[in-house]
Order: structure tokens, then C-alpha cells, then sequence
DNA sequence: GTCTATAGGGGGATAGAC
DNA sequence: GTCTATCCCCCTATAGAC
């Protein structure tokens, strides 16, 4: 594999997160990567190639982590605190979640991106609703109704969490996520 | 008030709406319209005027519903449905929320329509944690932790709910819905 | 107010040399 | 793999006629 392509990947999902899909071009890419346009068309012919290429990329990294908490035994918290960890990261680092991201941008996406964005979402969901179920049945969460739903809540919070720090500072964010940790716990005061 | 001038902000705010700010053009607008993209620039000189004037026109509609319901002296429960019915609204007209739509795209806007979009949103938090609190206290909510944290939560949930709605389909947004009025009752199942 | 015409730039993308 | 060169289109925006 391509060191430069790596590069490429990287960058493109950082521009992404940081200023939206349509907000950036090839030119961005390579001018930072200190090449041509053309060598980037070289990896990535079209940009909804790449697109697609970086919500795929965004697959495997998602799988590798829920792998990685399967080998090492994280139990229903630790798998949740995993999952709020990468969000907290995403809030230090000014960047947004690419589902949010690609989200609000659905309707100018290729059907290839659409269709992979629909994937990892559907993944993140049913991720999410199994891991609050399990954790309910071993009463080390506390919550009513569908862990769907629950998940659903959860997510959605995280996702426009950023997008609302952006406009109003990281400490909404913050809040947001102690209020659903506290939201979870068995006894509450 | 010229009728050109109210269509364009119209439109411009359902392209928004739909495809994102970056995504949309001022043909988009004149060949809609049936005029030339010049007669768009007369009344909006630049597309960062139009942006800032369409979120101030948002602002103005927010006020309006905030008097009305005073007005007519809904309770907290009636304050909050009109709140999930705007979300409802959008969500069946295919929209996303104005707040998450700019707030993905926020590194991209102008400076003064930041300052909008931030008034904006501040203006919702405020309101949405007033009435959660008024509620609470008379007992037709509840809830633990802050009202403004609630408010977070409650708020995030629908801006992201539209969203994921486009990727994944209409019926998680009103699983969503549906959760956060089941959390907010004072007698539970 | 709306038009034609056009400036001036940036976008995505490709051909062909090295 | 990366380059130069270039195509063609669309974008925002403006000048000046009607």
C-alpha cells in the first residue's frame, strides 16, 4: 500500500470533518501533500472515488475497534466508554463525526459514498443497541424503552454535540456527555 | 417587501435545507425562479449576504413562535410539541434542521453568518431549557440533572435525527421522538 | 428590477511526457 | 508515480443597457 495514498485518505478525512465534503478540493490535498492534482488523480480518479474510499476506510477502523474490544474483554462499559472516548477526541480536535458530517451533505453524494455511509451507520446502530442491551440485562445500565432507541438517542447526541460545539464551544459538548453517562447508571442519586 | 426578494430567501433556505450550503449555487436559484442569476445578485450582493439574511429570517420566525405560544398560553407539554412538531415537519418534507445543516459547514461561512447561526442557536438552548425547567417544576416533566443539559440532549437528538433520517430512513427519527417524549413523563411504565 | 454580457477564478478531470 | 499542460464547466460577481 501507497504511502502517498495513505496520505491522501488521511487528509481527505480531515478536510472533511473540518470543512464538509463540498467544501474541499484536490487542489487542498495536494497542495498540503506538496504534489500535483494530477498525482492525486492518479490514486483517486474522482473525488466521489475517494469519498467513497475514506466512509470504507472509516469501516475498517470501526470493525478493527470492536474487534479489539472483543479480544480484550472490555466489559458493557468499557465497550461504551470506547465508543464516547473517539467522540471526546473528535471535540479536541475540532472535528466533527464524518456520519454527521456526510450526513447533512447526503443528497450531493455519489450513490457508491451513499451506499457505504449507509453501511457504517447501520454498523454504529446495531453496535450501540447491542452492546446498552447486554449491558441492561447485566444490570450495569439502567434505561427504559428499546436499547435501540436508547442508542439512537445516544448517538445522535454525539453527533450534532459536535456540530453544536463548533458554534457554541466545547463545553456543551462536555455536558452532553456526562448527562448520558449519568443517564445510564444504575442508581442514580 | 419585494416578492423576488422573499421567494430567493425561501428557495435559498430550502437548498440549504436539502443540500447544504456549499452545494448550491445562485443558478440554482435564478433558473428556479425563471430570472438571471444578476436580478439574485441585486437583492443579495453576495452569497454570504444571503446566507446571513437567511438565518436571520429563521431568527425572526423563532421569535414569532415564541410569542405566539405565549400568546395564546400553552402550557410547558404544548411549548415542547410545537418544538417536535417543527422537527416532525421537516422530517417529512426531507429537510434537515438549519442548525445542523450550517453547523457541519461552519468553517465555511462567512464571519457574519456565524454570528447568526450562533445567536440562533443560543436563543433555542435557552428557550428549550426554560421550558424543561417551568415544566419540571410543575411536575408535568421529569427528569434528573440539569434543564439545560436535558435541553442538550433533546435538542442534539432532533438535529442529528434529521440527519441520520436522510441515511437511514424516516422512521429512527421518530423512534427518536417517540423515546424523548416517553423520558420526559412523570408517571413511567 | 431585470436583462445581456462578461470578467476572473476555481473546480474536477485527462493526455501525454518524464 | 509524478509532472506539465490543458480542457471545459460552473462558480461568484459586476458593468451597463433596457
Amino acid at each position: 500500500m501507497s504511502l502517498t495514498r495513505e496520505k491522501i485518505l488521511e487528509l481527505g478525512e480531515e478536510l472533511i470533518l473540518r470543512r464538509g465534503y463540498n467544501a474541499f478540493s484536490y487542489q487542498d490535498i495536494s497542495s498540503e501533500l506538496g504534489i500535483k492534482n494530477a498525482a492525486v488523480h492518479y490514486y483517486f480518479p474522482s473525488k466521489e472515488n475517494l469519498g467513497t474510499s475514506i466512509v470504507k476506510n472509516n469501516i475498517l477502523r470501526f470493525e478493527e475497534m470492536v474487534d479489539n474490544l472483543k479480544t480484550r474483554e472490555f466489559d458493557e462499559w468499557g465497550q461504551l466508554e470506547a465508543f464516547f472516548k473517539f467522540y471526546t477526541k473528535s471535540n479536541r480536535a475540532d472535528k466533527i463525526c464524518i456520519l454527521g458530517s456526510l450526513g447533512s451533505e447526503f443528497q450531493s453524494l455519489s450513490e457508491s459514498t451513499k451506499k457505504e455511509l449507509q453501511k457504517m451507520t447501520a454498523m454504529i446502530i446495531d453496535w450501540l443497541s447491542i452492546v446498552l442491551d447486554n449491558g441492561r440485562e447485566k444490570a450495569l445500565f439502567k434505561f427504559d424503552g428499546e436499547p435501540k432507541y436508547r442508542a439512537l438517542i445516544i448517538l445522535t447526541s454525539m453527533i450534532a454535540g459536535l456540530q453544536l460545539a463548533r458554534v457554541m464551544g466545547k463545553s456543551d459538548f462536555r455536558a452532553i456527555h456526562l448527562q448520558l453517562l449519568e443517564d445510564l447508571k444504575p442508581q442514580k442519586p
